[in-house]
DNA sequence: GTCTATAATCAGATAGAC
DNA sequence: GTCTATCTGATTATAGAC
C-alpha cells in the first residue's frame, strides 16, 4: 500500500519515464512537453508510456512526489540549527528548485493540466513555510538574527518569493538559457542580502566564513 | 508609418480584440487562451479575428505593447523625484503588473507562443532596470537611503524579483484566485519592506505619511 | 469588415496484437 | 511489458462568399 499517486506498474522503465519527464519538463515547460517527446527521449512507445501512466497527469504527479519527497526531507531532517545547517539547507533548496524548475514556471499552468497538484502543492508549502518560520524564530530566539516580530513576516515572505522565481528572473530578465552553478551562487547570494540588515556580528562570521562550493 | 507591431487595420473591432485578449489571457494564460475563446467573448467571428491579427502572435504583441507603452510612461515621466513621487510610481507599477499578470507567469512558454517578444521584453527589462537603478542612486545621494554600493545590485534584483513575482506568489502559495486591491497593498508592503532597512528616518516619515487608497 | 466553411496539424488517449 | 494502429477533439490558420 504505497503512497504514489500512480498505483500499479514498479520497473526501471517506470523510473526511466519519470526522470525523462522532468528532463524535458524543465527544458520546455510541462504544458509544452507531450507525452509523445516524453516516450521517444525514454526510448520507448507512446502506447508503452500510457501503460505506466494512464494519464499526462499521473505522470506529472509522479514527478512532484519525487520533488515533494525530497522538499520534505531536506526542512525536517536532522532538526540540528546551527548557522551552518541553514546554510546547507538553503543551498540544499537552491538545488533543489533548480532541479525541478518547471514547478515553478507557471504553477496555475501546471494545475492546469494536473488539477489534483493544487491540494498537495498548497500542502507542501503550507507545511515548508512553517518549517521555515520555526527557522527564523530560532535564530531570533538564539540572538544571531534581530528583527521585529511584524517584519518577520514581510522578510519570510520575500525570502519565500525570491528562492522561488529567482530562476524565472534569470531567465526573463537576464536572458538566461542554461544555469551554471554560479547562477546558484547568484541566487543564494541574493537571499543572504535579504537577512543581512538583519543579521547579528556572529552569525554574518559564521555565514562568511562558509566556503563557496565549487561544483 | 505606425510603429506598431501589427500592421493594417484600426477602428474598434480591433482595440476590443485586444482589450478582449488581455482580459483572457490575464484569466487563463496566453497560451491556454484560444483564438476562438477570444473571437466569442469579443463577440465576433474567429476568420474575423484573423483579418485583424494575422497571426496569434502579432495579437500576444498588439497586447504587449500597451504594457510597454504604459511602463515607459510610468517609468520616464516626469522626472521629478520626490520620495512622494517614487512612491506613486511604485505604486503604479503594482497595478501595472496586475493589469497585465499574464506576462508574468510564464516568460518562457509565452516566448514560444511569440518569439519576437524575447527581445523586446529585454529590451524593455533593460530601459526599466536602468531607471529604476536610477532613482536608487538618486535617493542615495539624497541621503534618504543608506545603501553601500555593492548591496544596492542586490537590493535592486530583489526589488525586481518580488515587484514582478508577487502576484505568482500569492497564486501559488496563498492559493488567491482574484486579486483585490488589499493583494496590491500587501506586495507594495512587501517591496517598501525591502528598502525599510535602509531608509533614512526622513525617508521613512515621509512614506508612512501617504495615505492608503481605497478602490 | 464580417461571416461560413474547411484545411492542416497535433495533442492526449485507447484497443488489441505480440 | 511493449508495440502498432487508430480515434477523438482541439487549435491555428486560410479561402472565399457576402
Amino acid at each position: 500500500m504505497g503512497k504514489s499517486a500512480a498505483s500499479s506498474p514498479r520497473g526501471p522503465t517506470r523510473a526511466r519515464i519519470i526522470e525523462t519527464a522532468c528532463v524535458l519538463f524543465n527544458r520546455n515547460g510541462a504544458e509544452r512537453t507531450t507525452t509523445r517527446a516524453i516516450a521517444e527521449a525514454a526510448g520507448i512507445n507512446e502506447g508503452n508510456l500510457y501503460y505506466h501512466f494512464r494519464s499526462k497527469e499521473l505522470l506529472v504527479l509522479a514527478v512532484f512526489e519525487r520533488f515533494e519527497h525530497a522538499a520534505d526531507a531536506l526542512l525536517t531532517d536532522g532538526s540540528s540549527s546551527t548557522p551552518f545547517d541553514y546554510h546547507l539547507r538553503l543551498r540544499g533548496w537552491f538545488e533543489l528548485t533548480w532541479a525541478y524548475r518547471f514547478l515553478f514556471r507557471d504553477v496555475a499552468g501546471l494545475e492546469a493540466i494536473a488539477p489534483s497538484l493544487t491540494v498537495r502543492l498548497r500542502r507542501l508549502s503550507v507545511r515548508l513555510q512553517r518549517r521555515v518560520r520555526t527557522m527564523i524564530a530560532g535564530l531570533t530566539e538564539a540572538g544571531l538574527l534581530r528583527i521585529a516580530p511584524e517584519e518577520s513576516d514581510r522578510l519570510l515572505d520575500n525570502l519565500w518569493i525570491v528562492a522561488s522565481y529567482w530562476i524565472a528572473f534569470l531567465v526573463a530578465h537576464r536572458g538566461v538559457k542554461q544555469i551554471a552553478p554560479r547562477h546558484l551562487e547568484w541566487g543564494f547570494a541574493q537571499v543572504r542580502s535579504l537577512f543581512a540588515p538583519y543579521l547579528g556580528a556572529e552569525m554574518r562570521g559564521l555565514l562568511d566564513s562558509v566556503p563557496v562550493r565549487d561544483e
